[in-house]
DNA sequence: TATGAATGAGAATTCATTCAT
DNA sequence: AATGAATGAATTCTCATTCAT
């Protein structure tokens, strides 16, 4: 019998993890301290190490926190139910749309995280394998899309866009990163004119 | 009076940057240590403070280092002085053949560094400068590409194709460092035949 | 007006002490932490202070605890009545025997603490006075002994014998807790005719 | 080539050492603080980790440097040469005296961090390994003077003696720890009696 | 009473930087 | 110039003790 409600402590969990995604991300994971995450946490030194028994260990955690909040993200996306009535170029535009509509300035933090353990990943096989999962259900993501579609696509083939698809986009986001904003809403429109010419290579690909 | 001469020493500065690129990237700006680096640069400890004040002038310079190396690279991609005789979408292509070329295993250090670069600048004012230039440096060498080809391309949309074009690169780029290799053989095929369509979309696109 | 009974407080006390000392005996004072009591007490760790106000009260109670226990443990080896029939040099090693037979690997334990009372009992006057008070009763237990007997000792040499006596059993018993394991039969038999001949020592010293 | 000599090294490493053998023994092994043993060898916190890797590294190899010192002043006790043409009893008396004489003030030191040795080794098995080798030693110095009497003793009888001997010695230095002082002149004269009978019992024994 | 969550002072260890040689 | 020993501030983590429930 606890003395704090298990969801009272899942809840507390997710604090921690926020915060934790705020200050890795502002930070980065090597030069946080665990007194920046339990500042901003608000709660004592001692307590974070009930929840957590190391650094290490809230940023492996954090993988798990960050996959679920973009699964959530990306669900509110796909949610959108024309996608698959219109043809499959303009429903991965619709999608390009929606995902560039995210990149605002409180989603820096989200973006930066990503690299954040894209690059951690590279020295942490642990890691890594998190992160291919991830990856992998991006891709499925769109190559879904793309099966769903009248057009017969060879399943190759929806993966190598799927792969192109995402790269553009983490592309994007890493100049995102970088110059701490998007390129500007006249680049954006040309960007997207020529997105829109690659995803039509789709429709005519026909298998 | 310097007791080595001023060449041995920029000679050496060289060296200690190279040590730090390799340092950097295997393990990250924060975790690497000053030991790592001298050992690696096979020079005492008191001796790197005479060349940079602190670690960080180190990680700066080495923004500079590693953009002259880049540089070279790019140049010897360039120099296929047969370029412009070719189709615009053609003389594209051919540059991303030679630049998904690069990406070996050696390769990753570069590929790394560049992120740890761009995360980083996303923190520091002065680096994000740094990186902008370079980012400016290549998206002109590609817009250059555009517009001294036959196709007349309006500016803003030459930017715009740019900007994606290494969007898709960078994108690549960030996969090949998460997961430690690039897509397979037959994959990479697949998505050069999608950035052949999109590079076709400047042929058809004459102002 | 408590809310259990004085008599079950008491008992849990006493339970405490015994989970204390076998922690205490098994990581050291220092090493041992209040999680551990409290987890082999099967308690809280809240009650705990409710019972002792400190790490430190709870180590120098033990103290009473354990002498209290050791006092039975010796009443059951003095219990033996026909001792004062026999010899004085018999009825030590009647003695020493059943000394020896306790120290088997659960009271190793036992042996464990009492050196960590020592030990601590050199930095704490507090503690030193408490441990002199029982290395007294125990001397005297013997001298006793000696007293009682046909022969009349002189009762200074008396204690000497006593303290003697007193520091083979401890020496031995350092033995024990360094090595593990008590030397084995063969020697303990050897080492026990030597004793045999000291105690004869007193046979001979009539006053 | 070292910034400081090999063997002004090797003499700080000593000089720390016996620091930590102070300050153990003063504190306990467990209690005592890195920032202690600094203080008292009057260095930086960070360069006694250029000596030793961790705290219990300085323990492990204090136990070598102990031994060294015990080895040095046992030599001092056994080169006195003119024990073999003494009676055994006597010359057994006579390195008795010699032991007892060092029991003073600054010696508790020195008897408290065997202790302290011995309560760890039965936690720690590496440690248990160094404390049998010394253990072994001192016992083959009292079967050599045995053995090299002109009587001839059991070897194992010899061994036996030798182990009771100790025990003898080491219970005395408890009783000098945890009370502080050595029994008094005239306690020490009877006990040396009562040694003195103990030690003829080898004189009756011949083999 | 009883619980165990919460606190924060304190400990070990690391490492950028300085300094004596 | 060059070395690497020396420093100590900063960081992670632990745990005795307190406190809200």
């Amino acid at each position: 019998m606890p003395k704090i409600s298990v969801s009272k402590r899942k809840e507390r969990k997710r604090l921690i993890l926020q915060a934790a995604l705020e200050v890795f991300s502002e930070t980065g994971y090597c030069s946080a301290t665990i007194d920046d995450i339990v500042k901003k946490a608000n709660i004592s030194k001692g307590l974070i190490y009930t929840y957590f028994k190391s650094k290490e260990e809230i940023f492996l955690d954090l993988v798990e926190y960050w996959q679920e909040i973009s699964k959530k993200d990306n669900k509110e996306l796909n949610t959108d139910k024309d996608l698959k009535d219109k043809k499959l170029s303009e429903g991965l535009l619709i999608l390009w749309d929606s995902i560039v509509n995210q990149w605002t300035s409180e989603n820096l933090l989200f973006a930066r995280i990503q690299y954040e353990f894209w690059l951690e990943s590279s020295r942490n096989p642990e890691l890594q394998e998190l992160m291919k999962d991830k990856a992998k259900a991006s891709l499925q993501s769109i190559e879904k899309l793309i099966n769903e579609g009248n057009i017969k696509i060879e399943p190759s083939m929806a993966a190598a866009f799927s792969r192109l698809w995402w790269s553009q986009v983490d592309g994007l986001v890493a100049y995102f990163i970088s110059h701490g904003t998007t390129p500007d809403g006249e680049e954006m429109k040309r960007i997207r004119e020529i997105i829109k010419h690659m995803c039509e290579f789709l429709d005519k690909t026909e298998n």
